[in-house]
RNA sequence: GCGCAGGUGGUAGAGCGGUCAAUUACAACAGACUGUAAAUCUGUCGCCCAUUGGGCUACGGGGGUUCGAAUCCCUCCCUGCGCA
């Protein structure tokens, strides 16, 4: 049997120090950085979305990194297929990949090799759905795919669309396959609640600082209309309302710091149903770097 | 000191005689996740037991009116604004 090629993926919630710890194992085990973080991967998000600057990136290879147009989607099988261009290209130079981020959902694409319909976005078909009630929502995919129909949130009508797009294209929605290609090791980085609200904060006054106001002014200015701001999420989202003026800048840091913080606990819910991952604080260098040794030796 | 407006659940803020353990929002807690995932969506949320359901304590304190009060009256305390 083929050995399978080792990854290592680093994950956990926002400002947990994820990223300055991976570096020091890309350092000390010949690695190369793989982002999968969903804001990252556009050009032009860099203060607001806390992407690694140049001088943290220590002279490694990161990846996956402004490698998208912020005025288009992107989508988890974009991420896949070229987070594994580039772990094939890591593999290639003889390097550890190692995939960093807080997008639980890119992570799991790449590691358990999802395979997710061949179906794209259908704009038209969609805004016509966008229309009807969550019930005819429901209703059509009955017809369709009852069984999906029984599963599915029927709330959540963004899926409800995404489904029925699928049956549309497919005539149901066939299960999304696993196929992992590599063999991996997961490691979860934790904070105290305390210590993570405080980053969180720390975090955002510095962003706040070093101008991510003027940075969501200059992409709005230069043609990202506020709507795509909002679809972006946290600092994007509200940032652009308060360029619109619809929330001042004492409101802004506080809805912000709020925010980022469910967001983080959003994360957690995540990453917490996944048993393959052992928690350490990012701290706790020593330990780390055994379990990787380990990883690594086996 | 007088006048006016108020004191409601962790917070904001509805309710203004019964259908109120109390709309709603936020927070909190739990969770979902099949090409937008920093997005999108769900559940719980006074206490105790229970499957529907029931019991208990609650709307600043005390006292009344009433079959029945968060809702009306009296009084006390507190807060904001206005006048002294």
């Amino acid at each position: 049997m083929l050995e399978k090629y080792k990854v290592l993926a680093i994950v956990g919630p926002t400002a947990s120090s994820k990223s300055a710890l991976a570096v020091e194992i890309a350092l000390r085990y010949n690695g190369e950085i793989i982002s999968a973080d969903s804001r990252q991967v556009y050009r032009g998000l860099d203060i607001g979305s806390g992407k690694i600057t140049e001088g943290e990136m220590r002279g490694l290879r990161h990846h996956l990194l402004d490698v998208a147009d912020p005025q288009k989607t992107f989508t988890v099988d974009d991420y896949k297929k070229l987070a594994e261009l580039a772990i094939d290209g890591a593999f290639g130079r003889g390097k550890l990949p190692i995939l960093v981020g807080g997008t639980g959902f890119y992570v799991q694409a790449v590691i358990d090799g999802l395979d997710f319909p061949k179906v794209s976005p259908d704009e038209n078909l969609r805004r016509e759905l966008e229309g009807k009630t969550d019930e005819e929502l429901l209703f059509m995919l009955q017809e369709r795919d009852p069984k999906r129909a029984r599963d599915i949130d029927f709330h959540n009508r963004r899926r409800l669309i995404r489904a029925i797009e699928i049956a549309e294209a497919l005539g149901k929605v066939p299960p999304v396959v696993s196929n992992p290609k590599y063999q991996t090791l997961m490691i979860g980085i934790e904070e105290n609640d305390e210590i993570l609200k405080k980053k969180i904060r720390d975090r955002l006054e510095e962003r706040l600082e070093r101008g991510m106001i003027e940075e969501v002014e200059h992409l709005q200015k230069k043609g990202l209309p506020f709507e795509r701001l909002e679809q972006l999420g946290l600092e994007y989202r509200y940032v652009g309302r308060f360029l619109q003026g619809k929330i001042d800048r004492g409101e802004l840091f506080a809805v912000l710091e709020k925010e980022i913080w469910l967001y983080a606990k959003r994360q957690r819910t995540w990453f917490r149903r996944d048993k393959r991952i052992t928690w350490h604080k990012a701290s706790e260098l020593t330990a780390v770097f055994l379990k990787v040794e380990a990883f690594l030796n086996n």
